[in-house]
DNA sequence: GTAGGGTTAG
């Protein structure tokens, strides 16, 4: 019951729930949820789906799984076609897209459209675990609503616009030209300090609203559209969901899609083919942080930093604001480039100006340190976070165990397993990957003991 | 007025 007596409704409840979900505060949301039924306040479609989606952020597939089954077995409209798109999503991300592709079925059968959130998925999907062939089958289940076709005319207007690119044999590195050197990349992620914009949020602040319900807010709704030295604006939120425009315009979120598919294969040069052909074709939607963040994630992973600096240039000239992703992706190039004390720093300065910090950020500055010796460091980052009420999930302790694994710190590295176990996280396969490097960890210790006792053996004879 | 895809660990 909120101050005043005034209840909230449906629509309350699912904001707060959504947003503790999240914030992958699981056990609050389903404390929130609880206290919804009770109070008599109605579940509605939105809270489930919510819900759903929820549980599978915050590493609880089987239990996301089991209440959309549930759900779908009452009588009355507790599942929609957004709550089928999230299960598929989530079936397509752990490669099952078999079961995928049944529930498509499924959906379709109900009369739910298979739009355009829910193709990328089954698309990205079917790229991962290499079964093309399946794109055939979706094509002939969907008969409601008309978007898979169009994406497949999508697909084949982009490959016939590859097969003869505008600028033949060019590879990625004139398409974002820098010649910067470490120092500008210090420059291109710098705040401003004193004056300017910051300055002004010190002094906005200085004026408190009285009637504000949370200051806090005030200070994240201020600094949410700022701009930072370089002139590039800097938004807490993550770049913005947009519907699609059709096959015939080639837009953002098509060859977003298609480059994610790419560069996950680490197809480099097709994906700035594609980014070319889209860049000159300049169609009514620019490139947004999403396509950016896809092409320097991909540039840091492989170890091209000056691209990913060129990447992060471009951005800035483009006035492409710059999200959460963009600054975890720059933090793992700092991390890469062995400069784990800038990487801190530049977390440091992002709690300062925003305080929101989010688990991914975490996630990617633990590993960079760890990745860089620093495992010490590490987890007093890990420390860090939870004491601020960030929860861990798979991802954390997934990072954590290899950095210590590697590092030779066995007992560590199972205490972090422990943890994990404890607090009901599902483990995944990445996580049965490392552990077998664990195994084999374990394995070079008892050698190396054996060794060692077997020379001292024989210094003792 | 609230929910889903495409960027962030391996």
């Amino acid at each position: 019951m909120l101050a005043g007596g005034i209840r909230p409704d449906t629509i309350v409840y699912n904001s707060l729930l959504d947003g503790l979900l999240k914030a992958r505060k699981l056990d609050d949301a389903c404390n929130l949820f609880e206290k919804m039924v009770s109070e008599g306040t109605r579940a509605s479609t939105h809270s489930f789906n919510s819900l759903i989606h929820g549980l599978f952020k915050n590493s609880r597939p089987v239990a996301g799984f089991v209440l959309f089954r549930e759900l779908k077995k009452k009588k009355g409209t507790f599942v929609d076609g957004i709550s089928y798109s999230i299960v598929i999503t989530e079936l397509c991300r752990e490669g099952q897209v078999e079961e995928a592709l049944e529930l498509v079925k499924e959906m379709d059968e109900r009369g739910f459209v298979v739009d355009l959130a829910t193709v990328s998925s089954l698309l990205i999907g079917f790229h991962k675990s290499k079964r093309l062939d399946l794109t055939e089958r979706l094509m002939k289940i969907v008969r409601y609503g008309s978007i898979v076709p169009s994406v497949i005319q999508w697909k084949e207007s982009m490959e016939a616009a590859m097969r003869s690119p505008p600028d033949k044999g060019k590879d990625y590195t004139p398409l974002f030209p820098f010649t910067g050197s470490l120092d500008d990349v210090y420059n291109l992620i710098s705040f401003k300090s004193d004056q300017g914009i910051d300055g002004a949020c010190l002094n906005q602040e200085e004026a408190k609203d009285e009637w504000s319900p949370s200051p806090h807010l005030d200070k994240l709704a201020k600094i949410a559209d700022s701009v930072d030295k370089f002139g590039t604006p800097f938004t807490v939120h993550r770049g913005k969901r947009v519907h699609g425009l059709g096959y015939k315009t080639f837009d953002v979120d098509m060859v977003n899609t298609y480059l994610s598919i790419f560069l996950s294969k680490g197809k480099l040069s097709i994906a700035c083919k594609l980014f070319e052909i889209f860049a000159t074709l300049r169609r009514e939607k620019e490139a947004n942080s999403y396509t950016y963040n896809s092409f320097m994630s991909s540039f840091v992973k492989k170890g091209y930093l000056r691209e990913t600096w060129a990447v992060l240039h471009e951005m800035g000239e483009k006035l492409c604001s710059r999200d959460i992703a963009t600054y975890s992706i720059i933090i793992q190039g700092l991390g890469k480039l062995g400069e784990a004390e800038v990487a801190s720093s530049v977390l440091e300065q992002l709690s300062k100006k925003g305080g929101y910090l989010d688990i991914v950020m975490y996630n990617t500055l633990i590993n960079a340190l760890g990745k860089g010796g620093r495992t010490e460091e590490a987890t007093k980052l890990f420390n860090q976070m939870v004491a601020s009420g960030v929860n861990p999930d798979v991802v954390t302790f997934n990072t954590l165990i290899e950095v210590n694994a590697k590092a030779g710190r066995v007992k560590e590295a199972y205490k972090f397993l422990r943890k994990m176990l404890f607090l009901g996280l599902s483990p995944n396969h990445v996580t049965d990957k490392v552990l077998d490097n664990l195994e084999k960890a374990i394995e070079k210790q008892r050698s190396n003991q054996a060794t060692n006792s077997e020379k001292i053996d024989s210094k003792e004879t």
